[in-house]
DNA sequence: CGTTGCGTTGAATCTTCTCAAATCAAGTGG
DNA sequence: CCACTTGATTTGAGAAGATTCAACGCAACG
């Protein structure tokens, strides 16, 4: 594990810097994963708990039910902290999008470490919350949620997070495929599909090949999208 | 607050006495919230988030999109602990489906002070790893699980909450009405109607009155619930 | 320039929802 | 104890939304 990856969980965490004592004491912690993109992650199938840091790249957290049945219950960009899900429900791995370089560490010692630094471990519980929220949002959505709702969720929530302003309104670039973006909103991927092309024809978006959107209408979309505005 | 309350909740988070230290002092960064069946819980608008503690009573956290459209997030049973949903896209609330106790705590203050016991905090941890586990595990259930699927997983797993073993199978008392079981799996009651007749037929389940259920076969009903078996 | 994979579109089908009516359970007052 | 009220649940028929299956278009790459 690298101090620059240390840098970087410690900014996404504190936007601060890292005290020296905190990176030495993580860093032997910590494992170090590299995902390929499409690849699987190699997580050791034991028991333990553990939470990981995407330093780089974009990954998914995908539960699976069989059949070809897969939910994606998380993107993970870069910067990214969560807890890894382990349930006897559902088995659920994790997939790099493109190439990642992920940080893993056993969530047992990683919250004893981090219970010393109050402002850390505070830092760290306010991720899991927003993570946690996110999951429950995430529930609404899928439980009563319509395909074009659901669509204008995910692209109001990806401009959030990557979008870049510009003169005809918020511009992005999709990380992520039709089937990905199907696979988490609980859809097919010819509804997502059908949903792009009518939110272009009501005048919200705008589209560029297969990855480029830009939001026409920031006001129109959230009401498309069933949120508060 | 009780100190029988603090009681619960120490034997729920540790399965240990309390330590004299930790009560006092928890005592005094806590609130007591009695909800009445059917109420909402007076939570102050506050922009602190705050850790919810279920002494007695059953309740459920909602998110509401409008147009009478609810999503239940979770149902909270005696003695468990969670944190409450704070999300600028979904208005959540918390009700009372019986008359409850609960004890809340401001989140901050409550990380602040579990950080000292390193068995406390990292027994909480667990508890919210696991909160986070079961609401991905829902994110799965309502995005690709069918109507009889979701019906069958919502009872198997409150018999491993809340049934007994008795000659025929697992006996279970429901706590919700159908139309809370509908918000919870994203369906009509209508349609929880249809599944509860369905499986009945099909042997999985026998039903008495409203809310008397028995699980007749273990396996079958995994199997119906799309779960491991 | 052809291949290959991803994305879009169309038509038919299926599951679940909606709306309406009937039935059941639990309480209330006689 | 019984009729009656009230609210919850069940059942049925038709409608709506999303899926499935199949074909076509487009973009990246050798």
């Amino acid at each position: 594990m690298s101090d620059n990856d240390l840098q970087r969980l410690f900014a996404a965490l504190l936007h601060l810097d890292l005290p020296k004592s905190m990176t030495s004491r993580l860093c032997a912690l910590g494992g170090d994963v590299d995902i390929k993109c499409g690849a699987a992650a190699e997580l050791d199938g034991s028991a333990a708990r553990f939470i990981a840091f995407v330093a780089e790249g974009v990954a998914k957290f995908v539960g699976h039910l069989g059949n070809d049945r897969e939910q994606v219950v998380a993107f993970l960009l870069a910067n990214d902290l969560t807890v890894f899900p382990r349930s006897d429900a559902v088995p659920y791995s994790l997939h790099g999008i493109t190439d990642c370089r992920v940080l893993t560490f056993p969530a047992d010692a990683f919250i004893r470490t981090i219970a010393a630094d109050p402002d850390l471990a505070k830092a760290v519980c306010e991720h899991m919350f927003v993570a946690f929220d996110q999951s429950r949002d995430m529930s609404v959505l899928l439980g009563r949620k319509t395909a074009q709702e659901r669509v204008a969720t995910f692209l109001t929530s990806m401009a959030e997070r990557i979008g870049k302003q510009n003169d005809d309104g918020v511009s992005l670039s999709l990380p992520v495929s039709r089937r990905e973006i199907a696979d988490s909103l609980g859809l097919t991927i010819e509804t997502v599909s059908r949903q792009f092309t009518e939110l272009r024809e009501l005048g919200i978006i705008d589209t560029n090949g297969r990855s480029e959107v830009t939001i026409l209408d920031r006001l129109r979309i959230r009401e498309a999208a069933a949120l508060p505005c």
